[in-house]
DNA sequence: GGGTCTCTCAGCCATTTGGCTGATTCCAGG
DNA sequence: CCTGGAATCAGCCAAATGGCTGAGAGACCC
């Protein structure tokens, strides 16, 4: 059997180095490439082949690690494609898995999680940690808290601070519309003031 | 001339390895151990008396980098010690430079930055990442925005979301006092809604 | 003793926010 | 074609918030 190609996504080098120092000793995996970047995985894709992808989630500048899913899902959807992050933020491993992923690690995995992980991904297995797998279901189990994508990009504004009246001139829309997304996002979030969703949607979401 | 003997503490075996992978190829350098966190990390600083300390600053369950800085600063106060950490929140950055930090470097890093920030450790030099130098240099030209103690502890609180009414009942204050801080918090905060208040505190400060 | 800082509280008033009810348009799914 | 979700807007009213001025008590420094 061949070896399984590896390519490794991550804005910084010590992490790819350290994943290339953990894969490389391991029979049967061997990381064929890194890319510092979504733009860098994308071009290298398809020169090197990898069956699996390992990537980080929040990649510094540029395209984050969601849109490289899906991008690199729409040139070949058979794609394996494994997150490996540092956070578990709700939204974070929803919105990854429905780009495509097949699994999600945490930074904090151990070896033989990881390895494992690689393995099942080309046999289109997903494998993701235990406390991603929990928010996953919970997400799962309650889907009344999904907020819709206008709601979400409220949200988002919400937490930078903005009043009714600039949220409302910042998407275009009369502040009685801003409104009632936020009495909307209010009961979805299960809070009553602004303040609250704000705290509330920072540390869940890990907006920032 | 001997080798500069390196403890690598940090939560994630990947950056561990990755380091370890780095540094390891650096003549001079020699990485004589690793912890996984700061308990760790003060057991083995004593047996392998290492010249440098490499830590991050988060480190899941147990001590903070905070605190494991301190610790290690009053077991040897000549113990260098390097903060390499993802992000470069003020108040992280001043806590760790307080507590002894002689650099402050971002994962992002370039290698050479590492390398040079390892051995001006040892000579005593102060070595950090130009944004995070930045970052420095305005809290300490800005010392006007500092809070007083009270006000710090209902900023806090008000992170979590709360209304004024809740905000008095929990400090045992009126509410009319609760006002007076906010406004001025909000004063120093260059702010005049709380829901900014809020999205600056946990930007600036890391609360979360 | 006087000045400064911090923490405490009060009252007034304009603005903002939140809760409610109801309505229209558009679009996708059955 | 009907249903339902999503997004848009309106009006009303109570509550919360923010800006202002003023003020007393205690601590600390010179």
């Amino acid at each position: 059997m061949t070896a399984i190609r590896v390519l490794l996504v991550d804005d910084h080098l010590v992490v790819r180095r350290g994943l290339r120092a953990l894969l490389g000793t391991q029979p049967g995996i061997e990381v064929v490439g890194e890319a510092a970047s979504g733009e860098e995985a994308l071009a290298l894709v398809p020169e090197l082949q990898p069956a699996v992808v390992v990537m980080d989630l929040a990649m510094g500048a540029g395209m984050d690690g969601i849109e490289a899913i899906r991008q690199l899902r729409a040139f070949n959807p058979r794609q394996a494609i494994l997150v490996f992050t540092t956070y578990d933020s709700d939204a974070d491993i929803v919105r990854a898995v429905d780009a495509g992923a097949m699994g999600y690690l945490l930074k904090d995995a151990a070896p033989g999680e990881i390895f494992a992980a690689v393995r099942g991904a080309v046999e289109g297995k997903s494998v993701m940690s235990p406390p991603v797998a929990s928010r996953l279901f919970q997400q799962l189990r309650n889907p009344g808290e999904i907020l819709t994508p206008r709601e979400a990009e409220l949200l988002s504004l919400l937490t930078e601070g903005l009043s009714n009246r600039e949220l409302g001139k910042r998407l275009f829309i009369s502040e009685a519309t801003v409104k009632t997304h936020l009495a909307h996002i209010y009961g979805k979030l299960g809070v009553d003031t602004r303040a609250a969703a704000i705290a509330t949607a920072i540390r869940r979401e890990g907006m920032r």
